[in-house]
DNA sequence: TAACGGACCTGGTTA
DNA sequence: ATAACCAGGTCCGTT
């Protein structure tokens, strides 16, 4: 089983996010991976369509334009990208990722997550008035939110933020049909143990004191 | 209230057509036409959906895999048999045909009639809680329908049931979706009486012996 | 251009 | 609780 401790810079978060990092996959505990500064992207406060029934999240044209379209195909035009999936890691760590089918609405000439946003929407209860933030560390993606009106000091991108460079996937061109299950899986049970949130990777055999601790939360 | 056969021979209809169990078409009166029962594959009460503008009838699933898809390709695989197309003869005879493309959408999991259905809609005045009803001689498919309600003996009381020689396959009149809303028909209950499958249209007021048949179930 | 058809998506309900 | 089904909805290309 693996275990990896992750640290975070960031200010405090209603939900309390430690932010997260995804261990390496090699182990190689003291491996030589730089660490990349996890940067800002974009910032959108959300409005009361982007949260309902709508199933989507209308991207910004100019965020959309600069952020994530150079990532598909080298950016490539629209029509190039019908169903890309991104896949974004949750901010507050703890392994989950989200994958969020971008595209391109012609009708609208408007930019939008769809497919698998409203996932997002229910499981950290956003609401109108809320932020979403999209960050980036070399090729993974992060995103996290955080209430209306919280604090100023948390909308501030975290000032450093340390994650291996060990890049995981993160973009696939989709021909798709896989539908359901995939990414909703959290990979592993996360507990937070003397300020840093640990993740269990392969939680079968933990070591007894460890299940203890799981069983206290 | 209604009782009727479930497999075939509706008995009238308020568009006048008889579901009925017209043979093939003959005309060629004394030929060795072997007459080939009618036999009747599924109904399906359609939904305002089915009837609406997204032109497309959902084909229940066990419906769709029991009848269609054994004789699409020998039974193959759903992804064997995109754009199928149908062809129904108009079940009261006339010799007028309704061609239906079959085709599966992989997203929903489920199989539909689109390019066609809405024709036989319009042609038809087909309203959300009516009945399609699909039947079988041999190769030839036949699609009739009835209106909500028509409980067949309401236009011409059917003087009596015939009951076939031979009993048609299992003849499971519809295990449908009861959505719990609105104004669905009412559908009718079920019961296998002396090996016969029966409609019970408006079970309001059933007759005693019935009632009591139909609770010793 | 408006309408249609095709594919895709999702949540509520049910098995 | 989970998974499957499907009614009702989306966008978009074609006609």
């Amino acid at each position: 089983m693996a275990l990896t401790a992750a640290w975070e810079s960031r200010g405090a978060e209603q939900e309390g996010g430690g932010g997260g990092v995804e261990p390496s996959r090699s182990g190689k505990g003291g491996n030589g991976e730089e660490r990349i500064k996890r940067e800002h992207m974009f910032d959108k406060v959300v409005t009361p369509s982007d949260v309902g029934k709508l199933n989507r999240l209308v991207v910004p044209k100019q965020f959309a334009e600069r952020h994530i379209l150079p990532r598909l195909l080298g950016g490539a035009a629209r029509a190039a990208c019908p169903g890309a999936v991104l896949r974004f890691e949750d901010g507050r760590g703890g392994g989950r990722a989200w994958a969020f089918r971008f595209s391109y609405w012609g009708s609208s000439q408007s930019y939008v997550m769809t497919k698998g946003w409203s996932a997002f929407v229910r499981d950290r209860h956003l609401a109108a008035g809320d932020t979403v933030s999209f960050c980036r560390a070399g090729a993974r993606l992060f995103i996290d939110c955080r209430r209306r009106g919280a604090g100023i000091v948390a909308s501030a991108p975290p000032t450093r933020l340390l994650v291996p460079a060990v890049v995981p996937q993160v973009v696939t061109l989709m021909p798709q049909r896989s539908t359901s299950s995939d990414e909703r899986a959290p990979r592993g049970r996360c507990v937070r143990l003397f300020g840093v949130d640990l993740e269990l990777a392969g939680a079968e055999t933990l070591p007894l004191d460890l299940q203890l601790a799981l069983m206290r939360r």
